[in-house]
DNA sequence: CGAACGACCTGCAGGC
DNA sequence: TGCCTGCAGGTCGTTC
C-alpha cells in the first residue's frame, strides 16, 4: 500500500484518535516482521503518553517521553483505528490498546512491515542514514545533481534510494519521470541541471497532489472506498503499459529497472 | 566505492 | 477445481 503520500495519509488519520492518550495495553500477535518486534514493547509503552506522531520518510514515529515507537509498513501495511470489540482477523500482528479502549490496529500480510523502539529516533540507524525529505527546501535539482556526481546508475533507481531522497516508490518514481520528460533509464550522472530541477519540482509536485488525494492506493484502499481513487484519474504511466499516452499518443512502455516495474512514453521521455 | 541481485512473505491473477 | 508461475506499493544485506 504505501508509498510516502500513503504514509502521511495515515498519520493525519490516525492522529486525531490517539495523540494525548495513555498506553494500556500493547499485544504483539507476531513479533515476526521485518526485523523482531522488541520482547519489551508493551514494558517502554504501556503507561506512557502518546505525545505526537511524526512521519520521517515512510517510516511513522509514535513519540513518547521515553522514546519512539517507529513503525514502517513494508509493502502491505495498514494501520487502522477500531475498538477491542471487533475480532481481530488475520495478519493483524500488533494492537496498540489506549486508557479510552482506543485500538490503533497493524495489519500487515507480507510481514515487510516493522515496529522498532528508538530512544532518540534521529540517532536510530535506519533513520540516520535517510536522506532529506522530498517536500523540503532541502531538496532542490541542485541537491540531487551534486548526489549524482557521475553515477552511471538509472535516474530511477537514484530517485528510489532512501539514501538520496525519502518517499519516491516505485509507481512516484515513474510518474516523476514523466512529468519531467526523463528516460528513466538515463544514467544519473549525464543529466543536467535543468534536468534535475524539472525533476525535483516534478516529485514534489506529484507528492503534494497525492497528499492531497489522500494517498489514495491502488487495489485495497480504492475497494473500500467505492470510489474511483488518485490512480484511476491521475496516474499517466504507471500500469499503462501499451495504452496511449495521454501527451501524444504513444503507446506507453514497459521495462524491469532494479527489478522493478517500470513505465514511460519513449517519445516524451529522452 | 558503486551496482546488481537475492532475500524476506503472502495473496492474487492468469494459464493450463 | 487445482496446480504452477509470475507479479505486487519496500529496502536491507551480500556479493562482485
Amino acid at each position: 500500500m504505501p508509498e510516502l503520500p500513503e504514509v502521511e495519509t495515515s498519520r493525519r488519520g490516525i492522529s486525531p484518535h490517539i495523540v494525548g492518550k495513555v498506553f494500556k495495553n500493547v499485544i504483539v500477535r507476531q513479533p515476526k516482521l521485518r526485523w523482531p518486534v522488541p520482547d519489551n514493547l508493551p514494558a517502554l509503552l504501556i503507561g506512557q503518553t502518546l505525545q505526537s506522531v511524526e512521519r520521517r520518510g515512510k517510516y511513522l514515529l509514535l513519540n513518547c517521553a521515553n522514546g519512539s515507537l517507529l513503525l514502517h509498513l513494508g509493502m502491505s501495511g495498514n494501520l487502522r483505528i477500531t475498538n477491542p470489540e471487533l475480532a481481530v482477523g488475520k495478519h493483524d500482528h500488533l494492537d496498540l490498546v489506549f486508557a479510552d479502549d482506543t485500538v490503533l490496529r497493524l495489519n500487515d500480510p507480507r510481514k515487510f512491515g516493522a515496529a522498532l523502539w528508538a530512544e532518540q529516533p534521529s540517532q536510530h540507524p535506519l533513520l540516520a542514514v535517510l536522506g532529506p525529505e522530498p517536500l523540503s527546501a532541502d531538496f532542490s535539482g541542485e541537491y540531487l545533481q551534486q548526489r549524482a556526481g557521475s553515477r552511471r546508475l538509472p535516474i530511477k533507481s537514484l530517485i528510489m534510494d532512501s539514501h538520496i531522497v525519502v518517499g519516491v516508490g516505485n509507481i512516484y518514481a515513474s510518474e516523476s519521470l514523466f512529468l519531467a520528460g526523463l528516460h528513466p533509464e538515463r544514467p544519473a550522472g549525464e543529466i543536467d541541471l535543468m534536468g534535475y530541477q524539472r525533476l525535483a519540482t516534478a516529485i514534489k509536485t506529484v507528492l503534494q497532489k497525492a497528499i492531497e488525494q489522500g494517498g489514495t492506493t491502488l487495489r485495497d484502499f480504492t475497494n473500500a472506498e467505492g470510489k474511483p481513487g488518485y490512480f484511476q484519474q491521475a496516474l499517466r504511466v504507471y500500469g499503462r503499459r501499451d495504452q496511449a499516452c495521454i501527451d501524444c499518443g504513444e503507446p506507453i512502455q514497459h521495462l524491469k529497472i532494479g527489478q522493478r516495474a517500470s513505465y514511460f512514453c519513449p517519445v516524451c521521455q529522452h
